[in-house]
RNA sequence: GGGCGUGUAGCUCAGGGGUAGAGCACUCGCCUUACAAGCGAGUGGCCGCUGGUUCGAAACCAGCCACGCCCACCA
């Protein structure tokens, strides 16, 4: 580690600080002290006069450990509590997991099969058992890394979708559900899984277009039919066509041979039919297709299962035992023998239903399974959001919510597996029903069913369940609705429109949260999704022990813009460390100097120190506006180009000059009120580093329940501002000079500056110190003389200058500025334009012409500054 | 088929009727005593194409081209 410089100004306080800031020295100790000091503790019965902002976080899995995306989400929440907990209100931010049925299922008997086990080899019980145990290791990496990043979570509000009082939670809105009419039990054609060997919900289907083929078969000599499943002929039971279609009228009611079976099939009629598709007939397999089996309920057809759960042909004859992807080109082959294929078989894009979690072709089958009805439920959902009383953030993904919300189907909420909450309804001996409530016992010799809920069930409970619903508790009542809701878009539909049925429906129509905010997928740095595939996934862990925490959520945020997708990329969290050690190496210089916080302001103060002040009054109510407003990458732009370009580049740099003279209290006391108010604007975004500095710097306790920065209208200086500009517009012009002429950054140029009555005189001092400009002495012989921003600088450059590269240079930026000039000579001759464009924007075009015309004069003088060749 | 959206610097993205922006990358020069994880100065764009509206269009409108995502009972 590099010795700090023992380099200080007066009044210089003692400071040990390294050189660059070391994330992995404090963030862990830093952590530990928030959370033994009990800063993200919320307490319902704390100061009922204070508002209260609750959130309830999204529970990660607890299938593996945490990856970008969750630390993006988490990244967000905590900055929304973090502001809200310094501007006074009660936060709660409740932190858990979720049990997530199929996908933890999955996981544990993957883990069996390298065992080579089955979930069937342990039984249930201890099949159930060896997941918990999976739960409590994966659980605890999750929480491990939640306080890597920093989350401000309140420890002791922990919960797990599947603990007691989750479950208790499930077996009351079931109970409710139930004797109310809205869970029941049918028979339907569902999704099924046939390598999971469960039931699916429509969402928990994914869609993608596969190359198929399209065959058209020949039923009897009138009629053709086309598919793309052939196999599933075998139980066909009808051949339906539209009713109004010619071709086949009188065909409707009467029979027909389905081949390879000898079965009789009748052709009916029905709506569904397109008329303009293929032939305009099809077939009818009730048992295997859910368009088909609808027009079977219609005619009353008979429904004829050809396959086992496992998507294996069960239908007698040749095809028996087959596997559904090999009984396909089987039936086709027999077909053709039997001379039924009409010409050749077409290729045929289409799209076909994988299971979510495994990737296999679903398959449509009728079964037994429990739905929830949804109609009156969705319709509140949709309300909720269409009243205004759940916003939805970004707008435009409101759409797609009530695309969603006001066209959905009955959701089956039964699955096959033995991870998750078991369905709390049981059988009597002679087929009778009962659901008992949470406290009551079922009768004693009957059944449960073995079937568990959809593991989104629970998680619909979420944000009353977390608060200790059913019971009127305080937290409930002090913290729900909760305040926002921070989610990836990719699960609207799966959590997002169920929470708020079922929130609406338990909570008496209050909703579960006031607004939802949406965010996008993380990405790598040419956009593409991460996935393991692709090598392209970056591990949170890895970033935060390379560069940070604050490192890592910066880059997260800074690429955060309302609803997109956030790419991120090594060279983004290098310059995100770069940003945190930019901060701490500005507070370290302010500290050397004596940079402080007590006291009132200083009334004397410079023109350079009322530019900052008033620079910091600006940006403090831009960055509050931007983070109600949910702008993430804006606000942490608008605060990294303050931080970095403003107060680091040119406020220290002035105010190095001031540290050396008589105004050096004053600065030091606005270098400690500029870098306080900073770090505290910063510390939702950045927590660890802004706390390291920030209680260096002030000496108080902590920056995690300071007040969050209002901006001080009084301290908005124009005048300065505008003197600043152009000052630095002068400083910029000289550099330039310098820099084209091959002049050495450092190296020190005598100078004598004619100031003409500019109001930047008395800032004469740092104008030098900036451009390492030295007093003229005896032998001063000025080889450039630049006129600029009022003055003039006179050089000497210790030899002849490049005039042919300055009159180029000169030459070029005169040509612009002429240009300049014509058009806006011309923007303003136009009558037109004069007659219709407002106020402001013909003011605007002025102040461009004077200042072209004013760079003209000073380019012009500046040529003519220059020594002849 | 329906819905939403995108096309701006080499890359990732802001912006939005009145001077085209940022980060990173790139070029040149610098260990200028807070910081080389740094400093200074630069290079780089017919803002997808074609029309229209307008005094003025990258922005608004129409059409086209190319992408992306979501939804859907596409035999």
């Amino acid at each position: 580690m590099t010795t700090p410089s023992n380099e200080r100004g007066p009044g210089a306080a003692e400071v040990d600080l390294p050189t660059q800031y070391q994330p992995a020295d404090v963030e862990g100790r830093l952590y530990e002290r928030w959370v033994s000091a009990g800063y993200f503790s919320a307490d319902p019965g704390r100061d009922p006069g204070r508002p209260a902002y609750s959130i309830v976080i999204p529970p990660p899995n607890v299938t593996g450990s945490l990856h970008m995306g969750h630390a993006l989400d988490h990244s967000i929440q905590d900055t929304l509590i973090r502001r809200r907990r310094m501007q006074g209100y009660e936060t709660a931010w409740v932190p858990g997991m979720d049990h997530a049925g199929i996908a933890t299922q999955n996981v544990v008997e993957r883990e069996l099969a390298k065992e080579g086990l089955s979930r069937h080899d342990l039984g249930r019980e201890a099949f159930v058992e060896r997941v918990w145990k999976w739960k409590g290791e994966s659980g605890g990496r999750i929480l491990g890394q939640m306080k890597r990043l920093g989350d401000s979570v309140d420890w002791s509000r922990e919960a797990f979708t599947m603990d007691d009082a989750r479950a208790r939670a499930v077996r009351t809105i079931f109970k409710r559900l139930f004797d109310d009419g809205l869970i029941h039990r049918a028979e339907r054609i569902i999704n099924w899984c046939p390598r999971c060997l469960t039931a699916l919900s429509d969402i928990e289907v994914e869609h993608a277009e596969r190359d198929g083929e399209l065959v058209s078969i020949r039923y009897s000599d009138e009629v053709v039919v086309a598919t793309t499943r052939a196999e599933t002929m075998l139980g066909d039971t009808a051949v339906a066509v539209h009713p109004d279609d010619e071709r086949y009228r009188h065909l409707v009611g009467t029979e027909i041979e389905l081949p390879l079976t000898g079965r009789r099939i009748p052709v009916v009629a029905d709506e569904h039919v397109d008329p303009g598709f293929g032939t305009g007939a099809v077939k009818v397999t009730p048992a295997h297709d859910p368009n088909d089996f609808e027009i079977g309920r219609r005619h009353d057809l008979p429904s004829i299962s050809v396959m086992d759960e496992r998507g294996v042909i069960t239908a007698a004859g040749p095809f028996q035992g087959l596997d559904r992807f090999e009984a396909r080109p089987a039936v086709v082959a027999a077909l053709r023998e039997e001379g039924r294929i009409v010409k050749e078989v077409r290729p045929y894009e289409h799209s076909v239903g994988h299971c979510q979690r495994c990737s296999t072709v679903v398959e449509p089958r009728v079964s037994l399974q429990w739905f929830v009805k949804v109609g009156p439920l969705a319709k509140a959902a949709g309300d909720a959001v269409r009243d205004g009383r759940v916003e939805i953030h970004p707008p435009e993904m409101a759409p797609r919510y009530f695309e969603w919300v006001d066209n959905m189907h009955d959701w089956c909420i039964s699955r096959q597996l033995w991870w998750g909450h078991r369905i709390p309804v049981w059988y009597g001996p002679d087929g009778e029903t009962a659901c008992p409530g949470p406290d009551e016992e079922p009768p004693a010799g009957w059944t449960q069913d073995p079937d568990v809920l959809d593991t989104w069930f629970s998680s619909a409970l979420w944000p009353f369940s977390t608060l200790g619903w059913p019971d009127d508790t305080p937290d409930l009542k002090r913290f729900y609705p909760t305040s926002a809701l921070v989610t990836g878009y990719d699960i609207l539909f799966f959590w997002v429109a169920r929470m708020m049925m079922f929130g609406l429906y338990a909570m008496d129509g209050v909703e579960p949260f006031k607004q939802i905010v949406l965010h996008g997928m993380v990405r790598d740095q040419n956009g593409k999704k991460m996935s393991k595939s692709f090598g392209n996934v970056v591990d949170p862990l890895d970033w935060i022990e390379r560069y940070g925490a604050d490192a890592t959520r910066f880059t997260l945020l800074r690429g955060a813009n309302p609803g997109g997708d956030v790419p991120v990329a090594e060279e983004w969290a290098q310059g995100s460390r770069n940003f945190c050690n930019k901060l701490f190496n500005a507070t370290r210089f302010a500290l050397l100097n004596g940079a402080h916080t007590r006291g009132d302001l200083p009334g004397e103060i410079t023109a350079v120190d009322a530019w900052i002040l008033s620079r910091l009054q600006r940006v403090t109510g831009e960055v509050d506006a931007l983070l109600e407003g949910f702008e993430f990458a804006k606000a942490c732009e608008t605060l990294y180009h303050f931080a970095w370009d403003e107060v680091c580049d040119w406020y220290v740099e002035l105010a190095k000059v001031q540290l050396g003279d008589e105004r050096a209290e004053a600065t030091r006391r606005i270098l400690g009120e500029v870098l306080d108010k900073l770090l505290r604007l910063l510390h939702p975004v950045i927590p660890f580093v802004t706390e390291e500095l920030w209680t260096t710097l002030t000496g108080a306790e902590t920056v995690v329940t300071a007040p969050w920065p209002a901006a001080d209208e009084d301290l908005r200086d124009k005048e300065s501002e505008e003197l600043v500009e152009s000052l630095q517009r002068l400083v910029t012009e000289v550099r330039r000079f310098r820099s084209d002429q091959g002049l050495k950054p450092g190296q020190k140029v005598a100078a004598a500056l004619e100031w003409n009555g500019s109001p930047l005189a008395p800032h004469e001092e740092g104008v030098r110190a900036l451009l390492r400009l030295t007093a003229p002495e005896d032998g001063f012989a000025a080889t450039a003389s630049l006129p600029v921003e009022g003055a003039v600088v006179r050089l000497d450059t210790a030899g002849a200058i490049d005039v042919a590269a300055e009159r180029r240079r000169l030459d070029k930026d005169l040509a612009a500025a002429r240009k300049e000039v014509e058009q806006m000579g011309k923007k303003l001759g136009n009558e037109a334009f004069m007659a219709k464009a407002p106020e402001a924007v013909v003011a605007k075009n002025r102040a461009r012409l004077a200042q072209a015309e004013a760079d003209i004069v000073r380019l012009e003088a500046q040529l003519a500054a220059l020594p002849s060749a």
